[in-house]
DNA sequence: CGATTAATTGATACTTCTCAAATCCTGTGG
DNA sequence: CCACAGGATTTGAGAAGTATCAATTAATCG
């Protein structure tokens, strides 16, 4: 995989926090970033650690956690083409919240803080891109909390399914483009593995998906969609 | 109540984003703003409004929750002195995501989103505070999210607790110096108000806390924070 | 002081977790 | 290419945790 060495001819840039920085802020960028990547399975951010840079996702799939008791894993969401790691913890100058593992191969741009924080300085309007990002995922973060609170396993899983679908598209056949195990749906639902697989099933005999291994695709988005109480 | 008509006066600019801001702009805020005052139980903003600006509260305490299903709270966070209402939508260019209600009498500033938006655009430290206080808050849902996925409702009510405690303070008899139904604490904890009233009356009999009516007083902190299996 | 709302307690039902056992996959080395 | 080891998935049974409903008592507000 071959990453452009010059941000300005990075086709990812328009899914980033960097759309519509200046070529000057490219070019900076550009300069001062080194190309990174990780196999599947690697940790690329370990949480209460202190980054010293942000890395901003190429291509590939990720997972942030953090380990609640016990060392089991929760999943808050996934980073993807475009995404950034890092910058909350160096923004709010807090240690990591969430560690940050490869779901697949993945290759990304690293960028020193002292980097990022001169761009943010000299650009305003990437600085304001990252408060609307931030500002956006603290809703959606208080989305999340409410359905925890709320919700039970079944709309929970139902909703994490549809977010999955969205976040990560489908393949040809129709799946989900994401290879999950059971356990880490369930770290993301909130529950048990087991429970998360029961409910699999019952899904599945109800006709709202399918699945095949790991690997499930939708069926019945509309009613997934009033059973998770999503009314958007 | 009076609040100052000059933001640099303000006593609570010191726990504000506003805290480096600039005198000169300071001084913009203090022509643009307006004082407002809003009575126990009145709704300051309604989840799904679009909001014209921001409110930063002077005195008073304000509790932020979505509807769930059925209609029930699931309270977010609280905003007190200081604080800011609205930013976070305004920011995102998004709906409201959270309604704020007054806990009890509160006053605040508005400052209309247009004045808002050219503090920021004029002051790029304040610019970084308001990234810097964002991030932050995505860190603390996160572990809320981490504390609903995994702790039981015990563990979770402990947690709250502290919380409470050191937001609000205590008064001169130790209660945590805040006024909250069960059914509200309930709705912060993501439970039923029975079982909240239950678990209350359980850490009363174990020793950890003491009450008088609504009002709770932590007795064992320690033993609360290892319960809540908090290790900070 | 009523009238209303909030808090408490008990009994029961339901959801979800945990543990254990069986089966299915997947990647590896012969 | 096959067999095998180790992990992942599935299923069942029983236990634990919570929710719900109903009835009672306490607190609060005009």
């Amino acid at each position: 995989m071959d990453i452009p060495h010059q941000c300005q001819f990075c086709n990812r840039q328009a899914n980033s926090a960097f759309h519509d920085l200046s070529t000057e802020g490219l070019a900076e960028i550009s300069q001062l970033k080194t190309c990174v990547s990780f196999r599947k399975g690697q940790v690329i951010m370990h949480e209460g650690a202190r980054p010293q840079g942000v890395y901003c996702i190429h291509n590939g799939k990720v997972k942030l956690y953090t380990l609640g008791t016990e060392g089991k894993e929760q999943i808050i969401r996934f980073v993807t083409s475009g995404d950034l790691i890092g910058y909350r913890s160096i923004l709010s100058e807090e240690p990591i919240s969430a560690s940050a593992t490869a779901l697949e191969d993945t290759h990304a741009c690293y960028i020193p803080k002292s980097s990022f924080f001169k761009v943010i300085q000299d650009n305003p309007k990437f600085s304001l891109n990252l408060l609307k990002l931030s500002c956006h995922e603290l809703g959606e973060a208080g989305k999340m909390i409410t359905s925890l609170a709320q919700k039970n396993v079944k709309e929970r899983l139902a909703e994490i399914l549809l977010i999955l679908n969205t976040t990560f598209g489908e393949d040809e056949d129709g799946y989900i483009d994401i290879n999950l195990t059971r356990e880490e749906i369930a770290n993301m639902v909130g529950t048990a593995t087991e429970s998360v697989i029961r409910l699999i099933s019952e899904l599945r005999k109800e006709g709202y998906i399918r699945s095949k291994g790991k690997r499930i695709a939708l069926e019945d988005r509309v009613s997934l969609r009033q059973m998770a109480a999503i009314y958007e």
